[in-house]
DNA sequence: CTGAAAGCGCTTACAG
DNA sequence: CTGAAAGCGCTTACAG
């Protein structure tokens, strides 16, 4: 492929007239090596596309320089949701070249606890970023438990000390309900994720905030719980209007969420937004061919990648557990 | 993280009471160690959960066993569209996992032509698959002539010899269109993308061919070429509208365009499927959620990922090239 | 069937 | 500021 025989360190040595040392130190900028040796050094690797080898080079200074991906999202069940993955995907990897890290992609089955040992043990990686969804917290109070270095999306659980980003939940929650509560709504529905999860918790805390700063009390009946999924969507849509038929905005909890109830409402009569009006939660590309555009809770994904790389390489270096939220903002389209 | 003090082969041999070499062949089932030798020195890496060191190896075998995935869907200007990208992901990473291969994620720069050399020289990475779409030629003429180890998803170049995976885009082409005929449609709009493209060529002649087969002639009226992103669905759509106001049916090269053409069909009051029935092409998850949902052409793309993983593997160890074509199928839903 | 030894291509104390 | 030498943890001819 390149014809040039110049490959190892010990031929620019040659080359140069130096010794293997020497080349090295100049090549990491080593405070050692003279100035116009240094350049006199690097010119010749320059001129003769000299590549470095990096396995050497991590085998020497026993560390990867590779952060190890995880995620079931490509498993099995394949769903839209993993579009949030893919777009996180480009906040990470553009960081992490820049820092000169690699990016390995790691599918790991999600009730295998032995995954770690495979990339940690072997010097495969250094480190995790954590974007599973199922059977989160296992790999969390595992990758703990082991001392692993890594970064989860997500609330942090406080049972644990270890490095998170999340988005702005609270927040979130509250923007979307003022808006509503702006464009005179009263009785706004919440249509929440898994109730267990604490992201969806501080989003409520938004959701009952904004309800009270503006006089109104939240009623049970407008407060449901259920999946990130459009299955579940559906389903809390069609209770909701059981039960409360009277409802005239739903805040949901995801994207999917919100695009299926549109489709339910749509399907029992309600014109959106004029009926009802709706606002979602993460500004996945998708909403803007919804039917109609969805307002939705931004949560800057590409920025919560940066974070997620960035922390995570600080983390390495210092020992030091950082936690952070993202803020968020609000994208007003037609649905509301 | 892990205490126990056995981390290298070095420590395996003495408490087998053998030699380095003899631990490395049992442990790489060389035929030349005896059975029971065998079974006893893997007994005892077990026990001790040994993990190889995977720099050192590589190092030793001047072999990355990692493939580097090329793209730039994460660069910038992010669409669905790399929603294709994402689930191709799925057959990749589990092969090359089965295969014990890595998977890198490389996002290079659309008019870099120096990216190879830093994961093929550099030992990062053995090949790659290029999934890339802006500048694609180029980086396929960079790769031939370098004698780069590749595998590219699309239509090979007749120009150049290197494998290729790709859908079988006549009988794409074809499918689509018989269906839009057997539903009694006569005015069938081709909506390509780019014109010189080989898939949508192949796309045209099997849409061409089914409806000399049913007996009609095409008309360049009802033939046009944009991308495939949204944008271009929508003027492509508007455009057909007032040049063949007649048509009945819309086959669409990508699901994007097709939903945007659907959207603006709704906009000017044709009913969907009464009026203008439209067929879409990639089955990307977002079909389903598309209103209506979207007939269309899927590639199976999760087999296609496998078969991009696995012949570039193969390609790797015995060097002939090799092109193959995924067989398409039409998925019916509601749009035609 | 097994072992001693060299080698893969780097980095980095140590000595000057 | 520079170099000789040891070491990172494997694999594999070579010799037995």
């Amino acid at each position: 492929m390149n014809k040039t025989q110049v490959q190892t360190i010990a031929d620019i040595a040659r080359l140069a007239g130096v010794s293997k040392s020497t080349v090295s130190r100049a090549l990491n900028d080593s405070p050692l090596i003279g100035d116009e040796t240094k350049v006199r050094i690097r010119q010749i690797a320059k001129d003769n596309n000299f590549q470095i080898n990096v396995p050497a080079r991590r085998l020497s200074m026993k560390k990867s320089s590779t952060i190890a991906f995880v995620t079931h999202a490509f498993h099995k069940d394949f769903s839209v949701a993993d579009l949030f993955t893919l777009e996180i995907l480009s906040g990470i990897t553009s960081t992490l070249y820049q820092n000169r890290y690699d990016l390995l992609m790691a599918n790991v089955d999600p009730f295998d606890t032995e995954w770690p040992y495979q990339y940690l043990s072997t010097g495969r990686a250094d480190g995790f970023i954590l974007m599973t969804s199922t059977r989160k917290q296992l790999h969390i109070r595992t990758l703990v438990e082991m001392e692993a270095p890594f970064i989860a999306w997500g609330v942090p659980n406080p049972k644990y000390n270890y490095c998170t980003v999340t988005g702005d939940n609270f927040n979130g929650g509250r923007l979307a309900t003022e808006h509503l509560l702006g464009i005179g709504r009263k009785r706004i529905a919440f249509m929440g994720g898994p109730a267990m999860e604490l992201e969806v918790q501080h989003r409520y805390d938004g959701y009952e905030h904004a309800l009270r700063e503006a006089g109104f009390d939240p009623d049970p009946h407008l407060v449901l719980y259920g999946e990130f999924c459009s299955e579940s969507g559906t389903a809390l849509m069609n209770q909701f209007l059981d039960q409360a038929s009277d409802l005239d905005a739903v805040f949901a909890n995801s994207d999917l969420m919100a695009i299926a109830a549109m489709k339910i409402l749509q399907s029992r009569g309600r014109r959106i937004p004029d009926d009802v009006a709706v606002v979602g939660y993460d500004n996945l590309s998708i909403t803007e061919e919804s039917h109609p555009p969805l307002t939705t809770v931004s949560q800057n994904i590409r920025t919560s990648g940066i974070m997620l790389a960035k922390n995570l390489l600080q983390y390495l270096e210092t020992g030091v557990v950082i936690n952070v939220s993202v803020p968020v903002d609000l994208v007003i389209r037609e649905s509301a």
